[in-house]
DNA sequence: CCGAATCCGCTCAGATACTG
DNA sequence: CAGTATCTGAGCGGATTCGG
């Protein structure tokens, strides 16, 4: 399991004595952004949020549905993405011993419930594309 | 501008032609997708979130706040996160001419919306936290 | 105080080839 | 059909140094 090691977040509890006392409303507010970077460790790379959404609207979905569905993604970046994705407890991974060979994923609970949040940062993407790509526009040429 | 260059999504419309039909169903779930990277890909990166979480709970927040308040992060890392921001239209940054120079962000209106969104992600990894965990065990030993 | 510039290691992810 | 294995280039991100 040498690649894809979800990364160990970085922002997580390695402190450099922030005692300066002061700013602990500071300090209260990063302490709630590390469960949100074990999220998005896993979430981030390219591959799991298509895997995510595709199983969320198809409910189970074959090896090769996902190949076909995620246009781009290499076997390999495939596999290593659904394996993590299971590691993690979001998909379960059925085999079935038939010739040819036949494997089917779905989402478990906490992963369907994670969808559905996924799906308010679509909205979100949605509603400020247009802004986003202006602001960029702007500030490249303005730099 | 030769790094964090928001890398280009990669499940763009660069489709190899899905185009056997019947699978209509699939292809427009992938649709839905694209945006949803868009936002990822800038909200990635290991320290995006931990700018925008500290300056949505903190209204202004200065550079060398970033610095102590993000336990682990480097001057180029914050600078180079920033900067992303700051062109996708996320961050305003202003500039105080005096001496010592003073720099404040502050959250666009997007962004806000974005951070609160980014909230619902905190809670569901507060709520699934134990089951990741323990689902990752699992793995391990049995693999 | 707020950065910019350079050097460099490490991981990610693509291409390719092989297997049960 | 559903993977695994190996090689390789590209870019992220850290450490350090210099400047306004």
């Amino acid at each position: 399991m040498p690649e894809v090691t979800t990364s160990n977040s970085g922002v997580g509890p390695d402190s450099t004595g922030v005692s300066d006392a002061g700013l602990d409303g500071v300090h209260e507010a990063v302490r709630h952004i590390c469960p949100l970077n074990e999220v998005l460790d896993r979430v981030s790379g390219k591959w799991a949020i298509g895997v995510l959404t595709l199983t969320g609207a198809e409910e189970v979905v074959r090896f090769t549905e996902f190949e076909r569905g995620i246009p781009g993604i290499s076997r390999r970046m495939l596999t290593l993405t659904l394996r993590n994705l299971e590691r993690d407890g979001l998909l379960t991974r059925t085999v079935y011993a038939t010739v040819p060979p036949r494997t089917e994923y779905r989402l478990t609970e906490a992963a369907q419930e994670l969808a559905q949040t996924l799906s308010l940062l679509t909205d979100w993407a949605k509603r400020h594309q247009a802004h986003v790509q202006a602001s960029r526009v702007a500030y490249d040429e303005t730099h």
